[in-house]
DNA sequence: CTGTTGGCATACATCGTTGCAGATCAGGCC
DNA sequence: GGCCTGATCTGCAACGATGTATGCCAACAG
């Protein structure tokens, strides 16, 4: 039913292989006779069939995308950002959402999913470096945001511990000394929550202040997440005079329920996040928060990627570039 | 170098056909037969090569979704709305973002892109029904969000003026009679903006209060386009007691922009948006809105295209199932 | 006139599957 | 025994493109 190179090559009344030169431009091909094979293509509508070019060549021009939830606003910015680097270079990229769960992240890794790429993006939330090298296959992989960080592993790294030190020592500037942090456990040392922790701790030491396990509230790193967490810290009696979320969205849910209950912030209590997704900037008050330089993140893993994909035998050294992050300074913390 | 079926067929000694026959559940298969083809699948780690089989059946499982960025919280919870209710039918999704650009609205139409692809989800924003009908190939596709409407399109339809009628009169109950507009010009009568404008003009009309087109400000659909507006509208000098944004974005916008300059919400000024996105529940004060069905349009959208594809000659009759909504009444316009 | 070169076009095999049309074989029935 | 039926398995030809090898012809050198 559909136009086939078969119909152009009639039409134009050259061989299918020819079409194919044509639109491969193919560098030997009498003006003439290319300019019959193109009227041919119009006259038809003519459009390659990518699945089958996909299969004899062996290359599917797609580029696999594990994250959690695109309606987690990080997740999806972040997204935005890659399909853009990806398409500026001749890539699409396929979305898979893994929930979170590890029985989906697994899947993703493996499964036929796989066979429809050219090589993964991941964004591991789930599983530990161990499993992953298991599950993955031989196709090229690139990780993000580095809630696991390993040698054997190609990856683009957020600056977690420097980012979040350097949030920390704007908040403690500002003159607050009891920072509660939404997010992590007390003893947390890995992962981008326990390497935030170790920020803020690195950050508090360098300031001489105590660190006390009390303000330190573990939870789900969703806006509901934070604003249970901030309602169980004011109920608890602790003191505290700010409050770090490991993201923007615990830092956002913190800020709403403290303005719930009454509490002036910055004056009273002082917000800060890690992020900078897009609502920050338009929270009330804006949310001071670090930006860990999404778009140059995107950029990077992507490049990274393809630079293996294309040559797939060349520098087996594994690369782990980090990009750059920015103190974002708004209402929240002045 | 990847497994193919050929292999598994030599280590379990039958036919290439038979391990066919096995992967796609043929009903006569002798058990032991089929033990000893999982098993060589098993020990070969073999996977079925997804492009081999596209370009054998014809079909891709994937559907194309067009929207004009993931950066946008609506536009990215509906698609992992969407791929939810794909996934869950044995559908990828392939998101293309348009950039609210013509150019690329049309490409996408038309691209290559469609040929992977089984059908097409289309937010259509820059482009009409006119030019959609031309632009779009012969396969299936539904499209969402009507900013389009057009009798001889398939699409699932949000009930923009019954909705927005629906939340001018919350606020109108509420005692508000400067109701300030934005995201439309006065005279809009197509599309979402022209919809949900006509929306506010009923709900005025039945409450029998007037409508002044000093207070409806055209502006672009997002946070700062809304934070604009209102300072544009403050600035002016004209007398409102509250604000309805055409979508949340418009909204929230606003409503930073109101309390940067100190005004009172819902005390002095009112705020409603449209769309429900998850910050809206989680803003200072929180956002009273309207949930257009975000869940049902994604699922009857799929379905409705999941329907096209699988029986393409079968009912002929265009579709345009409409969602139903909900106000949610929160602290910006109680 | 023959041999070589280079531009241009073609034929054929092939990528890994699945649809179609048998082939084979055991069992049941007359 | 011959024939039919239904279960089980197989071979061949596609799907629509591209890589490789090669053919053909004009131009040009010897």
């Amino acid at each position: 039913m559909a136009v086939t190179m078969n119909d152009v090559a009639r039409v134009a009344g050259v061989s299918l292989k020819t079409v194919s030169n044509v639109i491969n431009n193919y560098e030997f091909i009498r003006p003439t006779t290319k300019q019959r094979v193109l009227d041919a293509i119009d006259e038809l509508g003519y459009e390659t069939n990518l699945t089958a070019r996909s299969l004899r060549s062996g290359k599917t021009s797609m580029l696999g995308l594990v994250l959690a939830d695109l309606s987690i606003p990080y997740y999806a910015e972040l997204a935005s950002d890659i399909m853009k680097a990806a398409w500026a270079r001749g890539y699409r990229v396929l979305v898979e959402q893994s929930g979170n769960e590890p029985y989906h992240e697994k899947a993703a890794l493996q499964g036929q999913f796989r066979t429809l790429t050219d090589g993964l993006l991941f964004i591991p939330l789930a599983l530990d470096a161990e499993q992953i090298i298991d599950a993955a296959g031989k196709k090229p992989l690139v990780l993000l945001g580095e809630f696991v960080q390993d040698p054997r592993l190609d990856m683009v790294l957020i600056q977690n511990h420097r980012a979040a030190a350097a949030v920390t020592t704007h908040l403690l500037a500002g003159g607050r000394r009891r920072i509660a942090v939404l997010g992590a456990h007390d003893g947390d040392t890995t992962g981008s929550n326990g390497l935030r922790l170790e920020g803020y701790r690195a950050a508090l030491a360098d300031a001489g202040v105590a660190y006390d396990p009390a303000l330190v509230v573990g939870c789900d790193w969703r806006r509901d997440g934070g604003a249970d967490a901030t309602a169980r810290l004011l109920d608890s009696g602790v003191e505290f005079d700010a409050v770090f979320g490991l993201n923007d969205a615990l830092a956002l849910g913190a800020l709403h329920e403290l303005l719930v209950r009454g509490k002036k912030v910055p004056e009273e209590i002082a917000v800060a996040g890690f992020d900078d997704i897009d609502e920050a900037r338009f929270a009330s008050p804006s949310l001071t928060t670090v930006a860990p330089g999404r778009a140059e993140i995107a950029e990077r893993a992507v490049e990274l990627l393809i630079n293996r994909i294309e040559s797939m035998d060349a520098s087996p050294q594994v690369q782990q570039p980090e990009a750059a992050f920015e103190v974002r300074v708004r209402q929240s913390a002045p």
